[in-house]
RNA sequence: GCGAACUUGGCGGAAUGGUAGACGCACGAGACUUAAAAUCUUGAGUCCGCAAGGGCGUGCGGGUUCGAGUCCCGCAGUUCGCACCA
């Protein structure tokens, strides 16, 4: 097999001397398919260390964009890099595969989603295996298939027996456009994240798994992550929000007629229970049950009520920032002033979704009880004393006191710290059985319900009788039905005529599927746990999943911050708990990349795509009828400014390594990168010319083995440059070590002008190197420069990275800045670490530098060995 | 409003507190060519100077240091995240 490859190469070389990327980057691709040399271990040898690296699995739009491009070939050098390195690498792809879009495109263009989804997958692998990615192909799984969501059941009965599953009625975040339920990390200003349009409230039974059970363990853990982004951590802190404070009780004074049980009282929840002595009203929200308590009697409230469900608290109304409220003509007492009772007002600024959707207001204490205190008159005590402030003089104005202070005027806590206030009044509310202190979370429970099709059935039977009723274990998978319609609203399992008509599991009598399916964050929340073992009968092969996990490095993009890697984490631990994994943290390192923009161009006519608009002198002009466009900044590729650019298109004219190289270069991978034709074709013409160096040297240099001093500074270069890809790959830095190769392949092009004794040798290691050095950037281009250089010899992916000699990094002869006060004014030669007194008098006779010292007074000499000289003088 | 990050030539960017601008793009000059493309050589932060060399230079203002793109304080701008979270 290799030898008519070589044979052919060769020949190649000689005709044409250039890179045919078309023909020889599928052919490298089969030879490693051939060679399996991606398969991983079903267990890594012990022998080696593991690496699980992984990037974020596409959903199967049907195109790959260049934003996976990019994403995928970052993770891939990592892949390639490791693998050379001497790591057991597990490098896997598969597809997310449920969602909207295939049920939309059913509703549109009649094709059943899950033919569309696959014939979308299948074109999509096609680009991915053009594109040379090192992924072990037979690990491949996708979400839709039974095979892999009938284990995704299995673990949702395993967390409903564990406790982790709730079915309870609770206002939903409702969709009238894509009519289906979000979770709250998919409202984005009052919207549906993926249609836009504005959510309702609605009351629904759904199914909740509970990640408010891990909230505290979710929080702790960010703190063990440290190759995570800070503000990814920092995100998830926030979102999931501990705050410390306590619960209090204010019994309804003299409660009218009906207002029994639950009702008799409003409970809050504050963190400032320091200030309970300046409580000038108890405020609840709009959707709180007291308030439609009250709505029922009074139409005053109810006209409110409605107010402010009809403006939400979100955009809108922070736009407006007017405080509004309704007096209830309610009372409640305080428990720490049992003379005083305060006024129980309905408020458009407390929210039910956090705490107890009821607050108590000290307007001394709070911004925003200050504000609406001051639009209805309500008291204003000064209970916290800032700083500096005198007690006697001090008054609030328009600027609520929230920074720390002592309190005054509140009884048995004068003269404390509110620090201290916080606690000892805490300990009060105990003793009077009226609060007690709680840590309260930020976090909400995940609602997974959601009215569609395309989906993860929700493996449970009601009945009558029985209620919900998980599937038995031995009917999973509860596969979707094949024969659905989409010609009405809603969800098609609903309106199937047979589907849903089943047999109690529990009671034989007849009972009805769930029709729910799961979001599809729950997909994407264990796929890289099933990714250890995808052909397992269970979830996971412990065994398997103990020897991968976790993902060394993951690789995506910083838009799932919270919702995907929150989810993760959280499955994470779940599947812990019911014995499928025994790794808390899914994720130790986490890299986020940047997106990748284009110029977008417009005429009167509209967005113009790039392949449809030319240089011409300054400006762009539209490629048919030469007329000028307007050319916009450089900004995200979206379908909708026709600035994107197609994978499939760029590798069919510049081959799948000169993709690579380009997203690779220039930019850091985290920031975003501007994709220019300039660009593409620079890494294009790099590859050729890299590609005819090393071909010469195969040809002229491939025999000569002895190492002579005419080839010592190039091989200094090469082993300077193997150090120093090595530093750039291991930091994440692909474009510098893209630079670092630009170099040595400069220095190899000067070296290929000497005939000086050794430096044939030095070229022949300069250009495996080079080979070795690019492989993980430009794999294909790598193993044909290799078959040239030695023919018959083993393939790139099976050589191991190159080492730096390290009699080779040291180096001879110094070129040393010599200052003068601080400023560069020439440069001396000198030994690696010669003497101080030797370095300083060289530096001092310095043509340029004596100059500068002339008739000054040298008041100190710095010397820092091997770095600088630097000369203070005086007068 | 709160929080975070970022700010270096025409552009993308490089630089363990130690010769700022590596490498690439775009640009200029030259070679090859009938010509163009490709390729090769070469130049370039900016101002003054024939040159040697010098002045000024990493958003702005301060500070620490023999020495600051890098560390500290303040300001401005840009971007992102959260947003009435009690």
């Amino acid at each position: 097999m290799m030898d008519d490859m070589n044979e052919n190469e060769t020949a190649a070389v000689d005709s044409r001397l250039s890179f045919d990327f078309a023909e020889a980057e599928p052919r490298w691709q089969q030879a490693w398919a051939r060679a399996r040399s991606f398969a991983a271990a079903d267990h890594p040898p012990a022998d080696r260390p593991k690496y699980y690296v992984l990037e974020m699995f596409p959903y199967p739009s049907g195109q790959l964009h260049m934003g996976h491009v990019r994403n995928y070939a970052l993770g891939d050098v990592v892949a390639r890099y490791k693998r050379a390195k001497g790591f057991s690498v597990l490098h896997p792809m598969g597809w997310d595969a449920f969602g909207l879009p295939a049920e939309n495109a059913a509703r549109e263009r009649g094709v059943h989603p899950g033919a569309w989804t696959m014939d979308n997958i299948a074109a999509m692998r096609g680009t991915l295996q053009r594109l040379g990615f090192s992924l072990d192909w037979d690990r491949e799984i996708a979400t839709c298939l039974p095979d892999y969501y009938g284990r995704q059941q299995k673990l949702f009965l395993d967390m409903w027996r564990a406790g982790l599953v709730e079915r309870k009625e609770s206002a939903v975040n409702w969709d009238p456009v894509d009519q289906t339920v979000l979770a709250n990390e998919q409202v984005v200003d009052g919207r549906g994240w993926r249609s836009g349009a504005l959510i309702e409230k609605k009351r629904l039974s759904q199914w909740f798994l509970k990640i408010t059970d891990f909230a505290g363990p979710l929080l702790e853990g960010l703190e063990t992550l440290d190759r995570w982004p800070a503000r990814v951590r920092v995100m998830q802190e926030r979102w999931i929000g501990r705050s410390e404070g306590a619960r209090l009780r204010f019994p309804l004074e003299a409660p009218p007629d009906g207002f029994d049980g639950d009702l008799d009282a409003v409970e809050v929840f504050t963190t400032r229970p320091d200030t309970l002595f300046g409580m000038s009203f108890v405020a609840i929200a709009a959707d709180h049950p007291l308030a439609a308590k009250v709505g029922r009697r009074d139409a005053g409230a109810r006209a409110f009520i409605e107010e402010c469900q009809r403006l939400g608290t979100s955009e809108e109304a922070i736009e407006m920032a007017e405080k509004r409220g309704y007096d209830t003509g309610l009372r409640v007492a305080n428990p720490f002033r049992p003379d005083q009772t305060v006024p129980v007002w309905i408020a458009n600024f407390v929210l039910m979704e956090y705490g107890t959707g009821a607050v108590f207001g000290c307007p001394c204490g709070d911004q925003r009880d200050l504000d609406f205190a001051r639009i209805y008159g309500l008291p204003v005590v000064p209970v916290i004393l800032p700083p500096g402030e005198d007690a006697e003089s001090f008054t609030i104005g328009a600027t609520a006191v929230t920074g720390e202070g002592t309190l005054i005027h509140s009884g048995f806590l004068d003269g404390l710290s509110t620090t201290e206030g916080k606690r000892r009044a805490i300990e009060r509310l105990e003793a009077m059985g009226v609060g007690h202190g709680v840590v309260n979370w930020r976090l909400r429970d995940w609602g997974i319900s959601r009215q569609r099709y395309w989906g993860c059935p929700i493996p449970v039977i009601h009945c009558e009788t029985c209620g919900a009723v998980p599937v038995p274990d031995d009917q999973l998978p509860v596969v979707l039905p094949e024969d659905v319609t989409f010609d009405r609203p809603g969800n098609p399992l609903d309106h199937h005529p047979t589907w849903k008509h089943v047999a109690c599991p529990k009671c034989g009598r007849p009972a009805t599927r769930e029709t729910d399916t799961c979001d599809t964050f729950v997909d994407s929340s264990w796929y890289f746990a099933r990714f250890t073992a995808p052909h397992a009968g269970t979830p996971t092969d412990v065994a398997a999943a103990d020897a991968w996990l976790p993902v060394d490095q993951y690789i995506g993009g910083i838009e799932h911050a919270i919702l995907h890697l929150l989810y993760a984490r959280f499955f994470t631990r779940a599947m812990h708990e019911t014995g499928h994994l025994n790794v808390d943290e899914p994720f130790a390192g986490l890299f986020t990349q940047g997106m990748i923009t284009h110029e977008s161009y417009r005429d009167a006519g509209g967005w113009l795509a790039p392949e449809d608009v030319e240089k011409r002198g300054d400006g762009m002009v539209r490629r048919d009828n030469g007329q000028p466009v307007t050319v916009g900044r450089s900004e995200k590729m979206s379908k909708s400014k026709r600035n994107t650019v197609s994978p499939t298109a760029i590798v069919e004219r510049f081959g799948a390594d000169t993709a690579r190289w380009f997203v690779l270069s220039d930019s850091p991978p985290e920031r975003d990168m501007e994709w220019t034709e300039a660009g593409v074709a620079a890494a294009a013409r790099f590859g050729q010319r890299l590609f005819r160096l090393v071909a010469g040297v195969a040809a002229r240099d491939g025999a000569a083995s002895a190492h002579g001093p005419g080839g010592e500074e190039l091989r200094r270069a090469t082993h300077r440059t193997i150090a120093a890809v090595t530093e750039a790959l291991e930091s994440f830095t692909p474009n510098v070590a893209v630079a670092r190769i630009h170099e040595l392949t400069s220095a190899l092009v000067e070296a290929e002008k000497s005939d000086a004794p050794g430096v044939a040798a030095a070229r022949r290691e300069a250009a495996t190197a080079l080979c070795l050095l690019c492989a993980p950037m430009q794999p294909h281009l790598a193993e044909e420069m290799m078959a040239l250089l030695e023919p018959g010899g083993p393939m790139v992916v099976e050589r191991p990275w190159p080492e730096a000699e390290p009699e080779l990094l040291t180096v001879t002869r110094i070129t040393l800045g010599v200052q003068v006060m601080g400023k560069l004014r020439g440069t001396i030669e000198v030994a690696p670490d010669a003497p101080a007194a030797e370095v300083l008098a060289l530096a001092e006779a310095e043509p340029n530098v004596a100059r500068m010292l002339e008739g000054k007074r040298i008041v100190k000499r710095v010397h820092v060995p091997n770095r600088i000289v630097n000369f203070v003088v005086a007068g």
